[in-house]
DNA sequence: CTGAAAGCGCTTACAG
DNA sequence: CTGAAAGCGCTTACAG
């Protein structure tokens, strides 16, 4: 049913050798204008194109780049990463293709179904899938995500230095009894545990006791009672997961009659849109997405050159946008 | 370098034949339990996986299902989706890959690179590359996105359905001048435009003026600019495209000293957690994910069983949730 | 300058 | 009950 590069040399009078070598572009051979018009034009008119599967089997590596993303929810960063991605491996003929790392099934499943020529893991992958991998012949790049690990990065990004930043900003507006707003997702404790890590020896190192832990779903109800217990520790300030829970934060403390800031001072992570719109207005940490999406395509593509996918580090990508909520 | 069934053939002292037969579990064939056991067991030993590019060269046909991602933003719907679709055909035997539809390169190019069995396209394809891709044996099922055309549906719902009762909401409450808040994300035109046409059919059905035109920023300052043309036309009502434009409209409104809801009312889409937990808490029509990406995982499904994707119509899925906005 | 042939790793009629 | 052989569509030394 297909149309295959043998129907392509019949039609244009050639053998299956100078078709290849014509629609390959092969340096080194050197065959006729005419020739190689004649072959250009059947592919083109037949609809030609190559079998994915027996070029593949034939030089046993595939185009295709495959992204790993991790079980918790995606947000904007990595539709931001993907589009750099895709653009930059698109100009070498690669194509990316995305698998969202849940399901039941072993990613070691996964990439023997699509043999990639890389695969770029935005979550941690288990040692021995790594090492079955690269055994395959398969690239492998990383993003260093140590769940647990106090020094766990993501996107290249130091989550333990999100929260040092907040108690930073905090204690700077004279706040001194600092309270931590923490998701009940227990997907995302890969990034809350750290972010509490930094929060916690910012606390230290500026001499202050230990922040007053509380987890809240995003709902009103749970931020009440979340707003109970930072307001029975007397904390005067709140930092918060995320802007999603940190806007909870500020209806909990609204509806338990606690102003921002006077009363206590919130701020977030993301800088989201709905982080301005706020009110008050949620003080935040930006986390420059496309400075970091530009750094993970980097680092793929020089995987993709034979490098172990480490760059150096990037430039600073954290900042503190302070606004009306601290 | 990788193991190959001729390994496993060796290791155990059989055919490759034998292995094949043993490792697919093929019927109809009957082979000795001990010959059975010792295949297996050197499969297991050896570390063997079959290689995906000769099973589909072979076969004509590989074991993935691509899912085409549209170009506009992602959200919780589509995560949900993939989850089901994900676990559903796991059971099945089929991986799911996942492409954003962005980047410079056709789709074309892509399903040739994987050979898939099933390609899912929630967004519109264009009508060759459905039929090159039928052509090639290839399965498509869509969600019968019609960009601008008023009876655009996506995952089986009817945008303009969406418009249609956010104005009845609206309108029960008392409202006579309604405003649409639009976004200016131009990605989003799919959606916006037939919620708009939804928008104006209920007003006019209502005997109410078509409604008043703003589209706005996620930023106070677009919004305040938005807030004047409604209250220059005696808006009393604003149906915002989603909630997060809702949110910057609460804000807007607010800079402008206009009371919500007293002064304007205001209704979002989608009952993102933002929207219980702005002040005033955001009235919203809320869409079921759930049901939605289970409808379409049914989709899919029947398609890998032959049939050509289409379902009876899923159950109602729309509500309204009032809250204090309107 | 171009072609015949081998081989990538698998599955599957077809023999035995 | 098991094996030798063909063939899926491609690329690439190797001959001419």
């Amino acid at each position: 049913m297909a149309v295959t590069s043998a129907d392509v040399a019949h039609a244009s009078g050639v053998s299956r050798t100078t078709v290849s070598y014509v629609l390959n572009d092969r340096s080194g051979t050197t065959i006729s204008d005419a020739t190689r018009r004649r072959v250009l034009e059947a592919a083109e008119q037949l609809g030609y194109a190559p079998s994915a599967a027996a070029r593949t089997l034939r030089r046993g590596r595939s185009d295709l780049v495959l992204v790993v993303l991790p079980h918790w929810p995606i947000g904007p960063v990595i539709d931001t990463l993907l589009d750099h991605l895709a653009d930059d491996l698109a100009e070498r003929g690669m194509s990316v293709l995305v698998h969202h790392g849940r399901g039941p099934r072993p990613l070691s499943d996964l990439w023997r179904v699509v043999t990639p020529h890389t695969v770029v893991g935005l979550t941690a992958f288990a040692p021995q899938d790594v090492q079955s991998m690269r055994r395959a012949g398969i690239r492998v790049v990383g993003t260093r995500i140590d769940a647990g690990h106090p020094d766990a990065t993501s996107y290249a990004v130091s989550q333990r230095r999100i929260g040092q930043m907040q108690v930073e900003h905090l204690v700077a507006r004279g706040r001194r009894r600092i309270g931590w707003a923490g998701p009940t997702d227990s997907r995302l404790a890969e990034f809350s545990e750290p972010r509490l890590v930094g929060v916690t020896e910012a606390c230290t190192a500026a001499g202050l006791p230990a922040p007053v832990v509380a987890t809240l779903e995003l709902e009103v109800a749970s931020a009440r009672s979340a707003a109970t217990i930072w307001h029975d520790a007397g904390a005067d300030a709140v930092a918060a997961y995320n802007d999603d829970v940190a806007l909870a934060v500020l209806a909990g403390l609204r509806a338990e009659g606690m102003a921002v800031p006077t009363d206590v001072a919130v701020i977030g992570v993301d800088d989201t849109p709905a982080a301005r719109l706020a009110c008050p207005a949620l003080s935040t940490i930006s986390q420059s997405i496309e400075l970091q999406a530009a750094y993970l395509a980097a680092a793929t593509i020089a995987a993709l050159d034979g490098d172990d996918g480490r760059l150096p580090w990037p430039p600073d990508v954290l900042a503190v946008v302070g606004r009306d909520s601290t």
